[in-house]
DNA sequence: GGTGGTAAGTTTGATTTTCGGACGTACCGT
DNA sequence: ACGGTACGTCCGAAAATCAAACTTACCACC
């Protein structure tokens, strides 16, 4: 493994969600495609790999595992508060995708509840005003310290 | 590789920033760690992944390399526009970690330019509301297609 | 002019992860 | 009994990742 990282919440949320398939498995639960082969078909994903990530999102409590049928035995996934709390991560990556990647018209649009078409902007919580790069400092930063394994387990 | 999967920018976004290590070399370049030998050491990445991870951004236009020295040659990585874009994601994956992962006070802390200790917010642009999960919902969703490849060239 | 150090990678060979397709299990409908 | 659906697991092949050693290019000191 690695020798030495920076302690950071960056490094420790993609421990959690940072592994390929993972993010977009989430996105398909907040899309409402719960069942494991909606998620196969949408994400692109292998089957095995998928039911991996879903196990590791659920031991995370990211995602909650439910029986919505006993005969036959079926299974669906929904978000917990801490995966609904991802969303303005996953918000942010669309919006940074639609602008600096996606050739064309943004493939999906969200409606807020004020009634307009959805567009994420990140503010301060203090003042308000939209954080921008270079409007923000670093005061303190995490040790640099050494590490036996920055990957989660399973 | 996969067989169908959703047009949507979510996954456009982590083609490019989505592997291991690439959004934590980012995080260094925008905490102020330029150069390789610090990104490898903050990180703990292995050197030659994280080379072709810089090289990989490089070419997404997310950092710019630029030499800051020509005898001896010695190069330092810029986070470009695009790069500095991604402060949301990056801020917004910070705040997630500290809430629901990072054990103990946050590691790291950013203060804005209003003076305040940063807490990123996600906002809807249009009403300045914060943006809930159950407060958003998808009105035209990006179409399920079949796709020869979903990762990056590279 | 030889030794040691720094910076930025590249090479190497072993290990780990991912891939996609086939298979298994449990049930339902006809 | 046969076909279909849902939710995975298993398999061997292919690709990605790992840590350490090596390379190149320069500078500083003795």
């Amino acid at each position: 493994m690695s020798r030495t990282a920076r302690e950071c919440s960056i490094a420790n949320a993609l421990a959690v969600v940072g592994e390929r398939w993972s993010l977009l498995a989430l996105r398909e639960v907040m899309l409402g495609a719960r069942r494991f082969d909606q998620i196969v078909e949408n994400t692109g994903a292998s089957r095995d790999i998928l039911a991996a990530r879903l196990r590791s999102l659920v031991a995370a409590g990211v995602l909650e595992k439910r029986q919505y049928s006993e005969h036959p035995p079926r299974h669906e996934y929904l978000a917990t508060e801490a995966g609904r709390a991802l969303q303005p991560v996953l918000l942010g990556l669309m919006d940074w995708g639609d602008r600096y990647v996606t050739a064309g018209p943004p493939p999906t649009v969200w409606r807020h509840s004020c009634g307009a078409e959805l567009r994420p902007r990140c503010v301060c919580a203090s003042c308000g005003e939209q954080v921008e790069a270079n409007g923000v400092t670093p005061v303190r930063l995490g040790d640099v310290r050494p590490v036996t394994d920055v990957r989660p387990t399973g």
